[in-house]
DNA sequence: TTTTATTTTCAATTATTTTTGAAAGTTCAA
DNA sequence: TTGAACTTTCAAAAATAATTGAAAATAAAA
């Protein structure tokens, strides 16, 4: 294959991938590049990959640096911006999963916690929706919690016992 | 909070949430609605609490049965079918995570492999884009087999602890 | 200040995904 | 068999999401 057959079908994959996981694609296909461009790139240069239009670029480049995984640059004597992705793979996923927490997985915690506590009439249908609800919460809450966790436990003993334990 | 309210506040958020994950909203809907139903419900119940089509219906409940988390019932004397979500929530976690690895992740490793395996011209642009994607290729496999993983993990002793451990 | 380069915004358009509903397909009791 | 009860299929319609492009905004240079 070549380098950039090969590159093409890996910003593809990777576009395809981020929108079965709720990325929009031209999102995930930006960070893709980014992510195997040894040098920063200008707006320009991603709209020219890419071909995507200005205003395309200009939003999803601001989504993915509210997201923390795309850094802007300045180059001296240049007028315009460049950017850069995260390329630490580590760094990367805990800022997707805190992103994620945040945005998606707390507020439906909230609510969670809300139905679970709802008193009153003790009919069959509303004991198993409480049961149901609380362990949602429950599991859900653990859940989140793994991913505030993976960090600090990367960098301790027993973590990295483990991560060899999992291969 | 009235029972009704309760009940579809959660099947709202679960649709909602289902969608940010790339899971068709009605799909994550009808999932909630069994989750939280003592009983099995028949595709008629279904349409009428979501207020949803019977073609809809019928595709999504064929989806989550494809997906292994929700199971057709029969009762005798009826000739209609009945479904019901599975409720043990580590075997749903493991279920959607083994299916979302069979379908979207390994695919992704084997393109990952083949672009990231480019043999050629040594320039900075390939080199780079070698290492990247190898390491992508890398991580996104040990992330794949901890899934594979924590199924067992969950049985043995050292899990047990270091689930503790992650509180 | 004025001009020029560059980025952002957003209404309108286009593309994609989901949903509908009715016809075709099944299944089973009579 | 026939026909009633029920489910599936799928083309068309509706809903949702992404994208464009040009005008407005911003920022640096002249």
């Amino acid at each position: 294959m070549e380098f950039k057959d090969a590159k093409n079908k890996f910003i593809q994959t990777w576009g395809a991938l981020g929108s079965q996981w709720g990325i929009n694609k031209t999102m995930a296909q930006i960070h893709a590049l980014l992510m195997v461009s040894p040098e920063p790139l200008s707006m320009e240069d991603i709209m020219e990959e890419l071909l995507i239009s200005r205003g395309n670029a200009s939003m999803n480049l601001r989504a993915l640096m509210d997201w923390g995984i795309v850094y802007k640059e300045y180059k001296s004597g240049e007028r315009k911006e460049f950017f850069t992705a995260e390329k630490d793979l580590d760094e990367l996923a805990v800022k997707i999963a805190q992103e994620r927490s945040k945005r998606e997985i707390k507020p439906a915690l909230r609510v969670l916690k809300d139905v679970s506590s709802i008193k009153g009439n003790e009919t069959k249908e509303t004991k198993h929706f409480v049961e149901q609800t609380s362990k949602l919460y429950d599991f859900v809450l653990k859940a989140d919690n793994m991913i505030d966790k993976v960090t600090e436990f990367k960098d301790n003993w027993i973590g990295r016992l483990v991560m060899k334990i999992m291969k």
